[in-house]
DNA sequence: TACTTTTGGTTAATCGATTAACCAAATATA
DNA sequence: TATATTTGGTTAATCGATTAACCAAAAGTA
């Protein structure tokens, strides 16, 4: 019906004042009077007023608006990471903007130019998997927007940070494993490349040497972690003559494959083989055996990814220094390592 | 370093020319003489120009912009229907802002006013749980915006919707069972006051009817459908001292549910009791035994509503009539019921 | 040659909200 | 009473892109 939207200019009109008065009204300042201030949010109410947007942002060169870029939204990962995220900001006066990289880099180029085009204040993204080239980010710093990342990020780009220590938690499956009494530990991990597989891969050699296992090459495999890629790591991982007695894999869905296959050849898990996956995913619960898989507490991720934003904002100093945030990982132990 | 964007007048200024002339060579107008949008063109991408959308948006009434609310992004059902949504809006030029409602009322008429704050130029929805009153929806409509919805709509609300056939699912669902020989078939269904579910239990009861089954009171249930809640009612239907051959429930969180507790007791399935889920996540396929489910078509159903919104948006007709379509759904029969 | 048309632009208004700069009336102060 | 200050606004410019209306110069036509 109707179509045409209530402006500064419909009420000031009813009210005989200025649009100026009315926009200095409606935000309360205290230039205008009391009474006019009343009356302006009345009739705003009755003309159901909605503040243009688009003008108000265009003025004032800021937009509330904050671009998230994620992976992919149906993990629980994610999804809870933007949750909390979106908490936090939206107490702040901002709105998020979701886009999935659906790991594919030149659709996270894609998401990078979108957000930039609907002139988000600010960006707080996870790589895709695909991505090695960086310079597509420089894109978001040479804008002179802030750029946080949080667990897929980048040591060499020049941002804030905010993840999980890889490294340790690699540290702390093992030790895990060895008190379990396995001897001849496997590591399914994802592609050096992404710094978190990287540290994971690297916690894993250190804490192999450390209590003095064999680290044989046959026993640390790259992949690209989706379940697929579970089972066949897996299947390859049995065909050794010498068989591993426990296999650590870098995501759960690669841990799931690998569960799968156990099932299938009819090996028991955890009595001939213990498995631990990564990410805590729901289903690393629902599975029989249920896994055991290491906690990223997505909720504190998302708060301090948004936090750190908020800080860029809210204090207008150029010269901020950058922020890495690494947070402590927990082990959820299940059936799968018991 | 460089904090100012390039805007039109840096590229007029450089050319001595309009920034009318400008903004014409950039979108290709003829009254522009090709020399002339090249060598703009060229500039352009010499101070790397990206175009300011609030300005464009605000003066042509039209952002370009979609809003998606869905109840939560990390169900692939829903991340896949937004990710065939966002193909089809792409390619006609549009983006998309994704919101989640968290199965909260509140929170998606806060989204809901973002969305409308944002100035998106459509919205396409799918209602919360908790959903019952549908005035806020109405808002979108008086604001003159197109609003399509998918899976969880409503009939009363006078809209475009897209979805499957739920009743008929049932009745595909109850067949199976019967050939199956199952003779007593419980239904662990959702809340009558959201449409769909309504559907699938009048399905239910119309299939059960259909075969002579006994249409006891105890074997149909309403719940909220999670996980937890699947568990509590499986218990309670095995505690019946008729129980049930056969379990049939609106999610497969409930199906799962169930499955946990027949797995914990010891019970078969589907040898003693068979169980059918519905929505085909991802994890039917993964647990022991694998869930049969009714598959939605979320590539489809994204896809036709991206269309129906652009069939709004393209053809300029006020008169439109109202786009309802129904798609058939399909059943990924799976270990739970062989 | 004189007039018309086409080409290739220019000028200025506009979208709606915000804000710097200004000002009249009311009130306070000396 | 005369001047200063406060109160409560108003005016006009602005953000950047778009577009309706206009126009000079070049080309075409009778």
């Amino acid at each position: 019906m109707n179509k045409k939207r209530t402006t500064l200019k419909d009420i000031a009109s009813v009210l005989s004042i200025s649009t100026a008065a009315v926009s200095k009204a409606l935000n309360d300042d205290m230039r205008i009077s009391v009474k006019t201030r009343k009356a302006v949010k009345q009739v705003a109410k009755e003309l159901n007023y909605q503040p243009n947007h688009l003008a108000s942002a265009l003025r004032k060169g800021k937009s509330n608006l904050v671009g998230v870029i994620v992976p992919r939204t149906n993990s629980s990962f994610f999804s809870s990471v933007v949750e909390n995220m979106e908490e936090v900001l939206n107490k702040a006066g901002y709105n998020i903007i979701i886009t999935q990289s659906n790991e594919s880099f030149e659709k996270e180029c894609k998401n990078i130019d979108t957000l930039l085009y609907t002139q988000v204040d600010g960006i707080i993204a996870s790589m895709a998997n695909e991505t090695v080239d960086l310079s597509y980010y420089e894109k978001i710093k040479s804008n002179g927007i802030p750029l946080i990342m949080f667990d897929r990020g980048e040591n060499d780009l020049n941002v804030d940070y905010v993840g999980i220590n890889d490294y340790d938690s690699s540290h702390m499956i093992i030790e895990h494993l060895v008190a379990k009494g396995c001897k001849r530990i496997a590591h399914i991990g994802g592609y050096r490349r992404t710094r978190i597989f990287n540290n994971r891969i690297r916690g894993y050699i250190d804490a192999i040497k450390k209590y003095d296992l064999p680290h044989d090459d046959e026993l640390l495999i790259e992949s690209s972690l989706t379940l697929e890629d579970g089972r066949c790591q897996m299947e390859k991982l049995l065909a050794l003559k010498n068989r591993p007695d426990a296999v650590y894999a870098a995501s759960d869905y690669a841990a799931l494959g690998a569960l799968q296959i156990l099932n299938e050849k009819g090996i028991k898990v955890p009595e001939e083989i213990k498995l631990v996956g990564f990410g805590n995913e729901p289903f690393t619960s629902l599975v029989t055996p249920s896994i055991t898989s290491v906690s990223q507490h997505s909720e504190q991720i998302g708060r301090l990814a948004a936090e750190t934003f908020l800080g860029y904002v809210e204090i207008d100093d150029v010269d901020q220094s950058l922020n890495k945030i690494i947070l402590d990982s927990e082990l959820i132990i299940r059936t799968s390592s018991k």
